[in-house]
DNA sequence: CACCAGGCCCTAT
DNA sequence: ATAGGGCATGGT
């Protein structure tokens, strides 16, 4: 199969997943984090928690008012709660200084916003594309581990380099916000369910056309 | 019991 | 430059 086909292969199979983070710009923000190696679940209790103390709106301001170790508390089943409660206050006052107004961020041009988040502590290339992405809607592919197992699985391609495999997607897929987040949500969605650690190929509908099926007698 | 999950930082070669 | 360890909860 030809990377460029991958998106409406996975339309036909799955459907539309749509903007497939979910939450409002302010709580992608705060999940960007919370789900760094940790299962989504987790994460929506940590939010629930979250939501629970300190209500829907304004969250990123109220959450910068609490200690450390009060936020740590709040997300402990989202798993290595300390050193997101850290990484989360030094996001918030990032955020601080644009007095929390996403606005203000979403002007700003796509690669410089991409640089001053990766300057933060905790905030690595994919969570940076994530917030980008989903929360503040610029058009750049996110990467994470289900895209890089399924590019090995599906196309025998093994790369390393993150920059190298968001290039790969970009140069095959336009800059158009809702595909890349959708898109993503696809890949996401599909290595869950059948490129798993143990392969699912017998029940995988692209086991004709994946290199790892075919290579392994399984289609 | 072991292993995994929508990463990232720090350290030792 | 890059491999390895630590961070921690909840599900299978």
């Amino acid at each position: 199969m030809k990377l460029e086909k991958l998106y409406e292969k996975l339309r036909s199979i799955h459907g539309s997943v749509g903007k497939w983070w979910p939450g409002t710009p302010e709580e992608i923000m705060v999940t960007a984090i919370l789900t760094q190696n940790t299962n989504w679940k987790n994460v929506e209790r940590a939010m629930k928690n979250i939501e629970k103390t300190l209500g829907k709106n304004d969250i990123l301001r109220k959450l910068s008012s609490l200690s450390t170790e009060r936020i740590a508390h709040l997300i402990k089943p989202a798993g290595f709660f300390n050193i997101k409660a850290e990484r989360l206050k030094t996001l918030l006052e990032f955020l601080k200084e644009y007095n929390f107004n996403l606005e203000l961020l979403r002007e700003m041009p796509l690669e410089n916003l991409r640089e001053l988040l990766l300057k933060i502590k905790g905030i690595g290339k994919e969570t940076a594309d994530a917030i980008l992405l989903y929360a503040l809607e610029k058009p750049i592919f996110v990467v994470d581990s289900y895209t890089k197992r399924l590019l090995l699985r599906i196309f025998n391609i093994e790369l390393k380099d993150y920059d190298e495999i968001q290039k790969l997607f970009m140069s095959y897929y336009p800059p158009d916000v809702f595909l890349y987040q959708e898109l993503h949500g696809l890949i996401v969605e599909h290595a869950k369910r059948f490129c798993s650690k143990k392969p699912k190929c017998g029940e995988c509908p692209l086991n004709k056309e994946c290199f790892y099926s075919q290579m392994n007698g399984l289609s």
